[in-house]
DNA sequence: TTGTAAGCGTTATCAT
DNA sequence: ATGATAACGCTTACAA
């Protein structure tokens, strides 16, 4: 260990409270002691832990972002404007990611313990919270990207989404309405239970059956590697995909990375896009404007849809209620998706 | 606060330091009162607190990963690896973000306070360490992708990177090798002391040089901007740059983010790649691959340099003396580059 | 095998 | 305005 409060207090020539008093600018001290506590302070590069400091404290000003899946690029966009807004609000943001092996709330209510937080923001995640696990976190808690199930009383946390569902169904819909009936769907890991996934799916499946278009299995390409939703599934999963129908004409693929990779499968094949296969995806990641051609989306609302998690979140914090918000996404045509003749 | 391990003493009927032997696995402690103790923690949700823990343990198995900028996509691999290799040999990782306010350097003595690291890995950052702030720091300390500058003494950190001067160097005189003399260079923050951007850029006037052909400063674009080197960037970078220079016919970008955007801007304009324009990136990111047409870059074996980087702070952490590791890259040649008639 | 007690570096409550 | 001193929740001798 370094340099401790004993050692300023002692060599500034003051009392262990002077220096607290001094480096948290809380109570009074004359200027002629600040300054001196000051020096020494600069002169030995002394840093209060924040442990020791995180031990005492009763309320703190520390939030956690804890993110499912850190290197998602759709989280990107909000995760910058989480550190922004917060740190507008003068408090401490400290960003961590979940991996897969460990459950977003469980590591919210060990980060809570260990840095003090008054609150937690979760950034995609799972289904299964449950109202057990809220009540053990103890403090305000935003879900964005997803939402806990119904058995969870909303009260007791707060959500920022979409409307998965409805939006796996505007997709399919608009590649039917642009005359499509082959339509593969990309999926990435349905067992689990994760809300986007499964309500996206069952979106694709209900604009299937309004529009009179039977259901094929064959259609649905299912991701069984461990790896995450990346560009590596999307494409093999679109050449098994194209193996099996030789007669497809359009994909919907769950997330715009598994859609970019499905699109270099399409090219890989000696096909066009969109003059032999049409792709939507689903997000609105930067990269699906970059691409080319720039993809066909539903976009999400990342940066307001972080705004609202931040201002819901500290609404909570100031004893507001909990909320759950939806957002709409919007379809982004932009030539990846042909009408059939 | 919620349940101490006093008041799991407490309702356990032992005393505290039982409870503590029993979490940690520590000394000696009868199969009966482990079962008991067991029971009441399982059954109030007892979770150690790591502030307290870390205030009065010595040596930790703690380990902090710094990105610089963790939504560089570039980083992704490497932090997988890490987070892999660090799991495999027992350790705790802690992956914290650098904002762009902050110095790396400044986090790392901060955090290992706090956190009691035993090692940190840096990723990304910037040229100006000072052996000061190292000699603060106190612990292992391997730097991935960049170096110290001079002054400060080797021997005092590691560092994994590769020759970004060399690299620069070889991907501009591919081009040259392909017949193009008019070849533009997009920068990334030419002011700041960034090691990658300024070695890459000498690399590019060297080569030039070497060749007899004159620098034009027209052919450099630099971003002006706070964005960081995103697509967007490379997209309006590389506008610019056609704008000016109607006669250019290839481009070596930075990263291959702005290569991608500005791979993008080419399109836009009504050019193809390679036709008309001749692309090389670098980095070797997964998009690199999967775009349309497939990205010409300089890959930097990510895996092997994370691994590295893990292996050498783990030989650190057994008194082993610092090393400094330059890997080579490998030229991918996949499409994007012609050979001008 | 088990419990007691002394810290770890802070902050907060008191006196002074 | 300032300085002792008691916590905060834990680990770790040391005693029993």
């Amino acid at each position: 260990m370094g340099i401790t409060i004993k050692d300023i207090a002692r060599l500034a020539g003051v009392g262990i409270s002077t220096v607290s008093r001094v480096i948290n600018n809380s109570g009074s001290v004359s200027d002629e002691t600040r300054k001196k506590v000051l020096g020494i302070v600069n002169q030995y590069n002394y840093i209060p832990n924040n442990s020791a400091r995180n031990l005492k404290i009763t309320q703190s000003k520390n939030i956690a972002l804890l993110v499912k899946g850190i290197t998602n690029p759709f989280f990107n966009k909000m995760i910058r404007k989480i550190e922004q807004e917060i740190a507008l609000r003068g408090y401490t943001l400290m960003i961590s990611n979940v991996n897969d092996n460990s459950h977003e709330l469980d590591i919210a209510i060990q980060e809570t313990q260990d840095n003090n937080l008054c609150g937690v923001i979760i950034m995609g995640g799972s289904y299964d919270c449950t109202e057990e696990k809220f009540l053990q976190l103890g403090i305000p808690c935003v879900l964005v990207t997803i939402s806990a199930n119904e058995m969870v009383d909303p009260s007791i946390y707060s959500s920022v989404r979409i409307d998965d569902e409805k939006e796996g169904r505007r997709a399919t819909n608009y590649l039917i309405s642009l005359g499509h009936r082959r339509i593969g769907f990309i999926h990435h890991t349905p067992n689990e239970n994760s809300t986007p996934n499964t309500l996206r799916y069952k979106g694709y499946l209900r604009a299937l059956k309004e529009n009179g278009i039977p259901f094929d299995p064959d259609l649905v390409a299912i991701n069984h590697t461990r790896d995450d939703a990346g560009y590596k599934v999307g494409f093999q999963l679109m050449k098994q995909l194209y193996t099996r129908n030789r007669d497809i004409t359009a994909v919907f693929a769950f997330a715009d990375s598994l859609a970019i990779g499905a699109a270099k499968a399409v090219f890989s094949m000696g096909l066009s896009i969109p003059d032999d296969i049409s792709i939507v995806g689903f997000d609105g990641i930067e990269m699906s404007k970059y691409y080319q051609p720039s993809l066909d989306t539903i976009y999400q609302p990342a940066t307001e849809m972080a705004l609202s998690s931040v201002e819901i979140l500290f609404d909570m914090l100031q004893g507001g209620k909990s909320q759950h918000i939806v957002y709409d996404s919007v379809l982004l045509k932009r030539g990846s998706s042909r009408r059939l003749l």
